[in-house]
DNA sequence: GTGTAGGGCGCG
DNA sequence: AAAGCGCGCCCTACAC
């Protein structure tokens, strides 16, 4: 057990001086509407109620915590700075010293996260949880729910504080040795990006935000339940459709199977009216949702934060940034609805880069599987589908997307949908989403029957991999990555093929399809991966990553030359996979788009 | 009132 | 034998 300093002697502790390392960890006031999840970081330490009331210090033995304003902040310049959600005490830390509280010079050597740690080692992102996983430790989270609202709790949160230092402290200590330079360095570099933010057509984005608002209004006034009933409420769409006499679709779900399955039998009656209404208004206020969280907090500077979570997914890709808002998931707008992504802009005197890795994760299986032949026509520049359409479908042509742009469609479909498993019943719905195309059950069936015949390396990689799961049965599966990574599945059972991927997490079911899909995400992960740090390295100031999509910010003035170098340094191959054929294509804009 | 589960919508 | 996968946020309903 860690003795703790009592903050009432407000003394430098001797051990802090002596530290190299320490773990930082603020406390801060929130409340209803104001709180990180309510505004992100930036706008959150902004703001007039903003107000940190303790800070923590842990070497992972000692610990000492009290008020800001009375911490000897020169004691940590140069120090190694461990934080959880590093992000956050990061902003806490620049916003005291803008307002004075810690002195300017003070500077950290680096910051760590160990909430991204965690999330690498397969450990529970929450503290409280990846402490008491990794270390057997039991942290009290109950004070914090208390102090919301700013309650007097002042002793407890003294030591509530201390407890989450020393644990981050213990955390890094034990288990920083198992995360890779580059991977503290794509870490570090997610941050980056996330305060680096992006420029908001505030005006714009306020417009768009007003006529949906406008449109919304009407499309819940046609329904006979508003206001007395919620205008998406599920047992109001019920008890319409039973007083129309028109049996409820198994789901309202817009773009579903079975739900366009309904709509064929009862697509003039007034329900189906009202339910597509009911999907316009659930799309049109997601749509305005997020204007207003983005309205809510654009900076002094024009920008709002662009975090993502580094790590945030089991396969290692980034998710979005938490906080409220999800800049990896904004509509793309093909139909000439709302443009939100049009509200994110280049500042004045910049433009954007935005460059993707075309079609990373096919390109990944067919290296992985060994599919020699699809390998060298798309080395030789062929297209990746069309590549497809001569290996599986003898096809021998010029521009099969001309020739036969069904053929082409559902060769698409099939490299993307057909790789991880997928069965003959869903094949028809992934064809359509896919490749926008029809096919019958029994279309589909002789299609993915054919597929899996004419692919043997990639129906030997299910197989391979489910057999390596099965045999691990009671103990832990470490998947090996080509670039030295593991994908890690905890206490396999083999007998309902289950797993946990998170330590101490909820088990969910495998089969070598979805290993496969888990492998290769991966994969193109850690290509992604590398090609961001280069692009970081290089000076190309990247401000947002979407799983394949790298969007950078550069002077207006060299931004040709900003392209070409954003597609030379993604299409280039990792060490690791020397012979993987990467490419990227890209493209100049004034605002982000497609 | 708070917390949670499920349905739904959006993305790669 | 068969099974696309990976995310986050909002709304509603419901338990406490």
């Amino acid at each position: 057990m860690s003795s703790s300093q009592s903050s009432i002697e407000a003394v430098s502790p001797a051990w802090l001086a002596a530290a190299s390392e320490v773990a930082i960890d603020f406390e801060t006031f929130y409340a209803a509407g104001y709180s990180v999840q309510d505004m992100g970081f930036s706008a959150y330490v902004n703001h007039p109620r903003f107000d940190a009331t303790m800070v923590a210090v842990s070497d992972g033995e000692l610990s000492f915590s009290i008020n800001p304003r009375q911490f000897p902040w020169p004691m940590l310049h140069g120090k190694t700075f461990i934080a959880h959600n590093a992000g956050f005490d990061f902003a806490v830390f620049r916003r005291l010293q803008e307002s004075g509280i810690i002195p300017r010079g003070v500077q950290p050597a680096v910051w760590h996260d160990t909430a991204a740690l965690c999330a690498y080692i397969g450990a529970p992102r929450a503290l409280d949880d990846a402490a008491d996983v990794l270390l057997g430790m039991k942290i009290d989270k109950s004070v914090r729910a208390r102090m919301k609202g700013g309650a007097d709790l002042f002793d407890a949160t003294d030591a509530y504080a201390a407890g989450d230092a020393v644990a981050a402290a213990r955390i890094w200590k034990k288990y920083s040795p198992f995360w890779p330079e580059h991977e503290r360095e794509l870490s570090r570099l997610t941050i980056d990006m996330g305060f680096r933010g992006i420029a908001i057509d505030g005006i714009k984005a306020r417009d768009i935000f007003q006529s949906l608002e406008d449109t919304t209004e009407s499309a819940k006034l046609s329904l006979p339940w508003y206001p007395k009933q919620a205008p998406t409420s599920p047992k109001a769409i019920d008890a319409h459709c039973e007083k129309h006499g028109v049996p409820p679709p198994e789901t309202t779900r817009a773009k579903e199977g079975a739900f366009e399955d309904w709509l064929e039998l009862h697509g003039h009656t007034e329900p189906a009216r009202a339910i597509r209404a009911v999907q316009e208004i659930r799309s049109l206020n997601r749509s305005a949702k997020v204007l207003e969280t983005m309205l809510a907090r654009i900076r002094a500077d024009g920008r709002i934060d662009a975090h993502t979570l580094y790590f945030g997914a089991g396969t290692g890709r980034w998710s979005g940034g938490g906080h409220g808002l999800n800049l990896q998931n904004l509509n793309r707008n093909e139909a000439g609805d709302a443009d939100l992504r049009g509200c994110l802009v280049a500042a004045p005197g910049t433009m954007f880069v935005i460059v993707d890795l075309s079609q990373i994760e096919p390109r990944c299986l067919a290296w992985m599987a060994g599919d020699r032949a699809w390998l060298d026509l798309v080395r030789g520049g062929m297209n990746p589908y069309e590549a497809h359409a001569m290996t599986a479908h003898g096809w021998h042509g010029q521009k099969l997307k001309y020739e036969s742009p069904r053929l082409y469609s559902l060769c698409k479909a099939e490299r993307l949908g057909l790789g991880y498993g997928c069965g003959a019943q869903k094949f028809i719905a992934v064809a359509k989403t896919l490749g926008g195309i029809e096919v019958t059950p029994d279309e589909s069936r002789k299609i993915v029957g054919e597929f899996r015949r004419s692919n043997p390396a990639i129906t030997n990689l299910w197989n391979r991999l489910e057999d390596a799961f099965r045999r691990r049965d009671g103990a832990d599966y470490r998947l090996p990555l080509p670039s030295g990574r593991r994908l890690r599945y905890l206490d396999v059972s083999s007998g309902d093929m289950t797993a946990r991927v998170v330590r101490g997490g909820p088990r969910l079911n495998f089969y070598g399809g979805k290993l496969c899909e888990n492998l290769i995400q991966a994969i193109a992960r850690d290509v992604f991966a590398d090609g961001l740090l280069r692009a970081e390295q290089c000076g190309l100031n990247p401000i947002l990553t979407v799983h394949d999509e790298l969007i950078c910010e550069v002077p207006e003035a060299k931004a040709e030359a900003a392209l070409h170098l954003a597609k030379t340094v993604l299409t280039i191959p990792p060490a690791w996979a020397p012979d993987l054929p990467v490419a990227a294509e890209g493209e100049i804009a004034a605002f982000y788009k497609k």
